[in-house]
RNA sequence: GGAGAGGUGGCCGAGCGGUUGAAGGCGCCGCUCUCGAAAAGCGGUAUCCUUUUAAAAAGAGGAUCGUGGGUUCGAAACCCACCCUCUCCGCCA
């Protein structure tokens, strides 16, 4: 417990919450007691009743007692129902408690840079942004999404849509022929329990679209859909680990990021990102966490795009997350690196709330899995980065080797 | 959208409202038999929670037969709503 008032402190929290969690779950004891040995009782006496029928005796007078035990039983369920609706209500707005490797700090000023990789390349020219070039080479157009749906769309047209499908095509094969991951394809729109598992529900309601008419939303990240695969499961331990590879578009409100990133294709409502899922052992999770980074690095690697991994402190850290790397690209327009991946070990905590729980051979009962994820890559952002770190001095785009293929062979992008 | 059928343990499949947490079968695990295997026989085979314990094991108790409510002394069984699956008709990519 003072490891988590602790955790919770680093975190930013006060600790009048965990007091009236603590004092709820001991009253929700005590009533769970009184009603269990109601329960008994009545379990006991209606056996008794059957026993006096089948005998052709009276039971009037206990059916009579049993009439009035019945009612206090319902009583007592719905007052224990109430206490535990309160009790989830808290339980389900606490943070995770952050990896004892996890740096304190108060934001992402904090972030401690565990490595850079690749070096910018020296443009000999001022670096144009990814929304200019790509509405000079005609494949981006800002201007008319507004006009389909409003701000913070995208539309993508000739050589442009096809990079984007490019590098979706490009990622997946990555992962599922060179990493091991097994490829899913799944539902854009998830109900609130899915939610619910994996963090985004209760507390961030207001970053999703809902649907109007129906308790559904659509995604926000693929992570959503996928670790609910085996929402309510238990497994064999040889199962594990479980790795997925999904595509996905994602779909955020960015409520409260009004007036950040307004141009280009850092910030949008609709993007498309491919994710890396995992469910495994617990004693094994901070590997896995350690190869699931290595395996989003590797696109960049691949695709030859300068970047920098940072380790989030606690200030920065995820609502549901142990702990996070994010891997940031070099935007030469700005000269800065901005985040293109997020890499997460959630431990337990999203198993616990999706009651994903796994078998080890030959012990008695179950334990949860850990789970983890993490973007494998952002596609609008590597399209972005693409674009200003492959400019050419005509404001021509060149595509990175390993992506002509999937571009039937195209070596560059030319204004039209 | 219209008409019907159904959701029971790892699977199949019984289940007049009262020792049915659930028959029977299959599968799986252990044992017996065997040089070994098969066959046969015997035994076992869910999950969560509470309590007792320093803890574990074990014990005792509660809950769970799609989900949530209701009727009843008592519900897997009766009633209502919702969800899901299947069949037929219509419509549709």
């Amino acid at each position: 417990m003072d490891k988590i008032s602790q955790a919770l402190t680093n975190r930013g929290m006060t600790l009048d919450i965990i007091n009236s969690v603590t004092q709820l779950e001991s009253k929700r004891r005590s009533f769970l007691v009184t009603l269990e040995d109601m329960r008994h009782q009545r379990n006991v006496v209606s056996d008794e009743i059957a026993a006096l029928k089948k005998s052709g005796g009276n039971a009037d007078q206990f059916i009579q007692d049993m009439r009035v035990l019945s009612k206090q039983i319902k009583d007592t369920e719905t007052e224990l129902s109430n206490l535990e609706t309160e009790l989830d209500a808290i339980q389900y707005s606490l943070p995770n408690i952050p990896h004892e490797s996890v740096p304190i700090g108060k934001d992402s000023a904090e972030n401690p840079i565990i490595k850079k990789m690749g070096t910018p390349k020296i443009v000999d020219c001022e670096p144009l942004p990814h929304w200019t070039l790509g509405e000079q080479l005609g494949i981006l157009d800002f201007e008319r999404a507004t006009k389909i749906t409003g701000a913070r769309f995208p539309l993508y047209f000739n050589a442009g849509a096809r990079l984007e499908r490019a590098l979706i095509n490009f990622m997946l094969d990555t992962h599922t022929q060179h990493h091991g991951y097994k490829e899913t394809l799944p539902p854009f729109i998830v109900n609130r329990q899915s939610l619910t598992t994996t963090g985004q529900l209760p507390k961030f309601e207001l970053d999703l679209f809902k649907l109007e008419q129906w308790e559904y939303y659509l995604v926000p990240t693929a992570e959503v859909p996928v670790t609910n695969i085996h929402y309510n499961e238990i497994l064999d331990e040889t199962q594990l680990p479980i790795t997925y590879v999904a595509y996905t578009p994602c779909f955020r409100s960015e409520a409260g990021s009004y007036g950040r990133d307004t141009r280009g294709l850092i910030r949008q409502h609709q993007f498309n990102k491919v994710e890396l899922v995992k469910l495994v052992a617990p004693e094994t999770s901070y590997q896995e966490l350690e190869t699931l980074l290595q395996d989003a690095e590797k696109i960049l690697q691949l695709l030859e795009l300068p970047y920098q991994v940072v380790l989030l402190c606690t200030g920065d850290i995820g609502f549901s997350s142990a702990k996070t790397y994010d891997i940031e690209v070099w935007m030469p327009s700005q000269g800065v690196y901005r985040e293109i991946s997020s890499c997460s070990n959630f431990e337990a905590f999203q198993a616990r709330r999706g009651s994903i729980r796994f078998r080890k051979q030959g012990k008695k009962g179950t334990d949860f899995v850990h789970t983890l994820n993490g973007s494998g890559l952002a596609v609008g952002r590597t399209f972005a980065a693409i674009l200003e770190n492959y400019q050419n001095k005509d404001g021509s785009v060149t595509i990175p080797t390993l992506l002509q293929p999937y571009m039937n062979g195209l070596q560059r992008i030319e204004r039209p």
